[in-house]
DNA sequence: AACACTTGTGAAAAACCTGTAAACAACGGT
DNA sequence: ACCGTTGTTTACAGGTTTTTCACAAGTGTT
């Protein structure tokens, strides 16, 4: 069929932190980033190391007059500390001397203001997919949700070990689904992000592997719903007991029951918008 | 044909192509880089990218005023071949939009002339060094797995003594399988690794590939299936002893087990299900 | 209650993927 | 230039997945 190439978020998840005290150039950088999907954190001075491991970052903007003397010093531990976070230093002036000093330090870009908000984003985007690459390509950390562990690096998910055949597409929507859990996400958004190009009007792609997935679902882990129908606006991604599941019972599955709606939020503190 | 020689070794030196006809700063930075002990090759026009390919580069330095109109072309050819390739830009004006473009067609770093040599050399090992990073190291040490011994410095696997009888890339094949047990790996990714450049877009090579070593897999080791078709994904290394296996044999081939990093032994925790 | 619209469902059709074999091209050595 | 080996390309059969479609069931509104 017709693929409408849409450059929009081709990358669900990029987390980018930024470190300035412009507002007026964070504003526009948040717009920008906002529209690309990514998330964004800002700062108005330096974050502790442990706090951007804790971020999971991908990329970093980071100014360097906000952190005073210990610039150098800190971009220096970041950079030993975090050799796949992609760095990217925005200055006003800076020397050519410093920019070598920085880029040997492990800095990946180095930009000078004024510059312009798109330029940023494109540097941006060229140094994460440059870290990308380097480390093995398909974020491969496990998602657990309910009963299910969902792992990248095997297109799969599992329940207590056992495969729950899902197909590629099957797949990557509920990976999709998972990695937003809470939010209801609309239809379009859904093939958008899954299929990578603009869904045609009237298409039920995303209805039929929504059905599919719930049958696999409930094949594997019946006393529990995942997949939540918000009508006329698309599905939410949220697990929790059934409200018929058997809560003591001889033939007990019990096994279950420990995760609680509470404890799957884990992502989402990230968005401190 | 000229090309930077010498591919067999394992090679800790930067490659460089650099395409400009600005002598003087060509050799400058030649100056530069050979003290740095960098391979470098240059050229006054456009180096037809399968050359590039042949010239194993680490980056490419390039001023597209000498690619006349086919510089966007030429830009994006040699980016989306060659993905692992650091890519260099280097004009004399250039717009905001002009950079936009070009960072996102997969260029890494785009700097404008006058520039400090200095600081294009560390643009360059910045770009190169994300790259370096990830990828995977010469391992020469043997790999087992079942009843397989992969032995990188003979460029050839063997079991119980018995070479395989591989040929190079089936070897290469092999070992990049192996040292990704367990995880599954696009077809994309695979000839990415293996061919050093992008897969085209409907080429079968890999199946072709994965259909040989499977047939010699068989040959030397009948009882053991170690490559694992996922559909519509890729494949995965993971060497599990056959079903129909006879399970207790005179000439008992029982003394492989030692390798279980993959745990095909599911923890199925006590879910009467 | 009737209506307009949205969502669930099952099955057929179309598109796609993989294993296989064989032809073809490129290379290296004699 | 010839020949065997290695790597690449192509064609096809058989199977799987994805898309499409018609209709049933459900939801919210007038």
């Amino acid at each position: 069929m017709h693929r409408i190439e849409n450059e929009l978020a081709p990358d669900p998840t990029t987390r980018l932190a930024v470190i300035d005290t412009d507002s007026g150039f964070v504003t526009v950088l948040a717009k920008r980033a906002e529209a690309a999907g990514w998330l964004l954190r800002t700062s108005g001075g330096a974050v502790p190391p442990d706090q951007l491991v804790a971020m999971k970052l991908n990329a970093l903007l980071v100014d360097p007059a906000v952190l005073g003397d210990e610039a150098w010093r800190y971009l220096d531990r970041v950079c030993s500390l975090l050799p796949d976070l992609g760095v990217v230093v925005c200055t006003g002036r800076s020397t050519v001397a410093q920019r070598v000093r920085g880029l040997r330090l492990g800095v990946d870009d180095w930009i000078t203001k004024p510059s312009h908000p798109e330029e940023a984003i494109a540097r941006i985007e060229a140094v994460t997919r440059r870290h990308r690459r380097g480390r093995h390509e398909t974020e491969s950390s496990p998602v657990l949700a309910g009963e299910l562990e969902i792992r990248p690096d095997r297109f799969q998910a599992f329940v207590s070990g056992e495969s729950l055949d899902l197909t590629r597409r099957e797949f990557e929507l509920l990976h999709l689904l998972a990695g937003t859990q809470g939010q209801v996400l609309e239809r379009e958004t859904i093939y958008q992000r899954v299929w990578g190009y603009a869904m045609a009007h009237g298409d039920r792609s995303v209805d039929v592997f929504i059905r599919k997935l719930r049958q696999k679902l409930e094949k594997r882990s019946p006393d529990w719903e995942y997949i939540h129908t918000h009508f006329g606006v698309g599905y939410r991604f949220d697990p929790e007991p059934s409200a018929d599941a058997v809560p003591t019972a001889p033939p007990a599955p019990a096994e279950a029951s420990s995760n609680d709606r509470s404890s799957q939020v884990v992502h989402k503190s990230f968005t401190a918008a």
